[in-house]
DNA sequence: GTGAAAGCGCTAACAG
DNA sequence: CTGTTAGCGCTTTCAC
């Protein structure tokens, strides 16, 4: 059973007072005595109690993550950031759930509020969009930072430039020569999500002149779907939306006259649906009908062809989050003014969208550098 | 800012003690008393601190879980089970990793029980091995339950019984007339995760009279396709390893003569990274290879063939676990027995093995039952 | 119905 | 160098 500090006090006929101070290491120990606690406390396997450290110093030494539920493997990925982030600087971390709605995001603050954070993580879709809960929440006493951009309030954040991503994405393609572009993505319109992807892609179209036309934008939703007769969608929940939206995009894109021969997938999951409704109506990618990605999962490697895609640098993103934020809990960075961290993507090339085509500083996956792990200092490219 | 209890009673003219009764909800206030008090709550949006109220009544309502690196998409959904159950019943969750190794595992818990969890939920593999670790640690005081069953000590578990699938899985195979059936593992042989891949498979093959041919079993790991000339294959740590084995591993099996004819993956992951060797090789799947994975990972729908695979439930098992371990700490159950509990898992037919072949209660897709979400009742097959 | 008081395990300030 | 003490914010017992 696990003893408490005035019991291993007794034990050893001290005082709490000299027992802590071995604890912390602190110098105004005699050494004797000290080497006595040390050899005690190792076999008594001593635990510290949290809550009561928390209770006095007003510290947890615990950081909450609001966060989305964690399905999409990218914020999973975002998570290990985190996690092995903090726990590298000695802190826990505590997630609360929030669907993004303000009762939600609320409710899910105050829990962790209640766990006497010392700092929050904003990692859903939640706070990035009108926000005037954030607002209520900003003074909440404790730092946060924003794995997304929070536009309409100041609050650190770090975030990829999702607008420019899809901006390069679509150039890549128009450099290829393709002129007839689709974009697949999917559900409420209104999200960041769609948004960014929509204004990168319709800027790259202007940029080059190209027209806009609104039938090759394909919105999927679950419930414009579900209506379709379409396979390989019998749950159109969030694991399957990315795959299911792609799926129907392509299908629904492919009636357009005439026939895009280029598609901009929302994510590589939303890349792989497509492969597969182009694999079924036997067209050929990228020969028929030429695919981004975006993300750089894993899979994207193993996939046939394998797919260009856009990487993200998740992993980095999350650590990033944790560092900034440290560095105000700490007190390292006082400053009033916000943090606005862009993380850089890079192009990563690979066949689903043709031959290799290299440009302004893209990397063939052949010559990329040698990744370490997720960690990889992804190479600058904005 | 936040204020605490004394704070709000002194503004309303009460004691710390009324204040308490209304926030419990106890009978015992004054009806204006009560609706004065609670006006003044909202009002003040008043959070409790769960530290003191831990310290107080020593437990936290937080559940522990000792996690392995969460890169797997099968772990990101047990712990999504976890997550959402103790959710539901007003626990928190907080997790702390774990490498498997004791030092790593005894860290672990520590770190757990310092924040003064009432219950742990063991996710690795790692007090599923000679886990005499375990053994130290379970007198923690604190009830466990594992994700995976530990044999050879007394423990609450929830498992999937993988050598009855992976044996399943070759049956299936069998039943569809192979002889020559490989099977697709990785990493230490010496981990759970193999081990009972291979029983399962060898049962099958013992159980069909199929001798057993060691060329057959491939073992991948990082150091062994280091040493190959493996495309695809430029950092092999954990977040590559499912495809890249399944990539080498059926290089490495289409050199053996005769060649086998189908291949038992390790994975649904295994199984892509096979998929795409297979590709490259110009090999067709399933008629010149077949392929059977492990998971039902969503992204098995949507390969080209889609993947026979075996359905894992994995919000499922961690919601299992939650529900167990809550019995145990809310003193639902008092038994001196531990539970194991076997979560049926389900043959799910597509293509990757050929033409439907149905056989005792496995469900060919078309005719598998609508899911609802990741809870969804499996099918019992066992 | 209500208030007062003790104490959860720990830290930090102060006295020796 | 060491021991004592006063709380951190909350729950709970007991007395009114």
């Amino acid at each position: 059973m696990n003893l408490k500090q005035q019991e291993i006090a007794d034990r050893l006929g001290i005082s709490r007072g000299t027992l802590h101070r071995v604890l912390v290491g602190s110098p105004l120990v005699n050494k004797k005595t000290r080497e006595r606690v040390e050899e005690e406390l190792k076999s008594l396997n001593y635990i510290p109690n949290r809550a009561a450290r928390s209770l006095k110093v007003g510290r947890s030494m615990t950081l909450g993550i609001l966060g989305p539920a964690r399905i999409r493997m990218s914020n999973s990925l975002k998570l290990d950031g985190v996690y092995h982030t903090a726990e590298e600087r000695g802190y826990s971390v505590i997630i609360s759930y929030s669907d993004g709605s303000r009762e939600s995001d609320e409710r899910g603050i105050k829990h962790l509020l209640s766990h006497m954070v010392d700092g929050i993580i904003v990692m859903g879709r939640g706070l990035c969009q009108p926000s005037d809960h954030f607002k209520a929440y900003q003074d909440a006493g404790k730092p946060i930072v924003s794995i997304y951009p929070i536009h309409d309030v100041e609050c650190d954040c770090v975030f990829l430039d999702t607008a420019a991503a899809f901006e390069r994405m679509t150039r890549y393609f128009i450099e290829f020569g393709h002129k007839r572009i689709g974009l697949a993505v999917f559900m409420p319109r209104t999200s960041r999500f769609v948004l960014t992807r929509e204004q990168g892609y319709v800027r790259a179209l202007e940029k080059a002149g190209i027209p806009f036309d609104p039938g090759y934008l394909i919105y999927a939703s679950p419930s414009i779907m579900g209506g379709e007769e379409v396979p390989y969608i019998e749950s159109l929940e969030a694991a399957d939306m990315d795959y299911a939206a792609g799926f129907w995009a392509t299908r629904e894109i492919m009636r357009r006259r005439p026939r895009p021969t280029a598609l901009v997938c929302a994510s590589d999951d939303t890349a792989i649906g497509a492969l597969r409704a182009a694999n079924l109506a036997g067209l050929r990618v990228p020969e028929d009908l030429a695919l981004i990605g975006y993300d750089n999962s894993t899979i994207s490697r193993y996939t046939s062809p394998p797919l260009t895609t856009v990487e993200q640098p998740n992993y980095r993103m999350g650590q990033r989050a944790v560092e900034i934020l440290l560095d105000r809990i700490e007190g390292r960075n006082t400053s009033e003014k916000c943090i606005n961290e862009k993380i850089p993507f890079r192009l990563v090339v690979r066949e689903s969208c043709g031959a290799y085509l290299q440009s302004s500083g893209d990397v063939p996956e052949s010559t990329a550098p040698k990744k370490k792990r997720a960690r990889a200092k992804a190479k600058s490219k904005g």
